[in-house]
DNA sequence: CAGGTAATGTAATAATATAACATAGGGTTG
DNA sequence: CAACCCTATGTTATATTATTACATTACCTG
């Protein structure tokens, strides 16, 4: 059934539970939903997960989406590559798309302005294709 | 000094008063700093300025940064292609940049996997030239 | 095991956004 | 013109998201 892959590193209880939490969501959640989830497991405060949902940012296995003030699991460990994030309307599921040389060019654009690029977001809201086809 | 221009539509007060304020500024501005500017022209309450800050956008006269839950002024009216924006980490200045051909590839990726693109968000962080070459 | 440092817990509060209802303005129609 | 309706705006209250500040615990090092 889950595709969910085990880190390549040892994850601390906190870090293990809040992965769990958004393994099991079909949706991105926001903080205060993975807070409820783990009470059960002990969570109290919102900071116990805006913390934990940094570190496993920073170790590359959730990413925020921005325009949703949420966060979901990355679809493979290790990737540099910026993600494109494909968001259904209807349904709310999330895909994550790699294309190195697309994210290139998206954060060349102004760098004939000078700009020197760092990170990018790019967030795409639409119909998947089941919605779309229903 | 500024190269602002008239929008095609009369505004309504409160509608020129939130995009004058936004135009004062050097970076975008969130709801609760518009508030604050425009309580001595009578604004009481985030709404007031949600509401208008909605209407502006639909008028395509503003966009909302979603990575930064703030507002900032479009860089010339009536352009249908998506922006990709370019934020200063250091000076907070904005940047519009239009490429259709970008914006297309961009909403094109997840096309294959059946998803049907209707809203991008493209937002770049790094340092803008003036801070770079400090 | 004493002392220091980093990680985590907890409480309080800040910042952002919306829901629900009240009021006012602007047409249309009798 | 007044009664009505419809839309826009005002106002209050509250929901949602995020962070600050401080306390406690865990862990390392000598």
């Amino acid at each position: 059934m889950s595709t969910h892959k085990k880190p390549d590193v040892e994850l601390t209880r906190n870090q293990s539970l809040v992965l769990n939490s958004l393994n099991k969501a079909q949706q991105p959640q926001g903080a205060y939903s993975l807070l409820d989830d783990l009470r059960d497991h002990g969570f109290k405060a919102p900071l116990q997960v805006y913390r934990t949902l940094d570190q496993l940012a920073e170790l590359g296995l959730v990413h925020r989406l921005e325009s949703l003030n949420a966060w979901t699991v990355c679809c493979a460990d290790n990737h540099r590559v910026t993600p494109i994030f494909a968001i259904c309307n209807d349904c709310g599921t999330v895909t994550e798309h790699l294309d190195e040389e697309l994210a290139d060019n998206i954060s060349a654009l102004p760098v004939s302005h000078g700009f020197v690029p760092n990170r990018s977001i790019i967030e795409i809201y639409g119909q998947c294709n089941s919605c779309a086809h229903r």
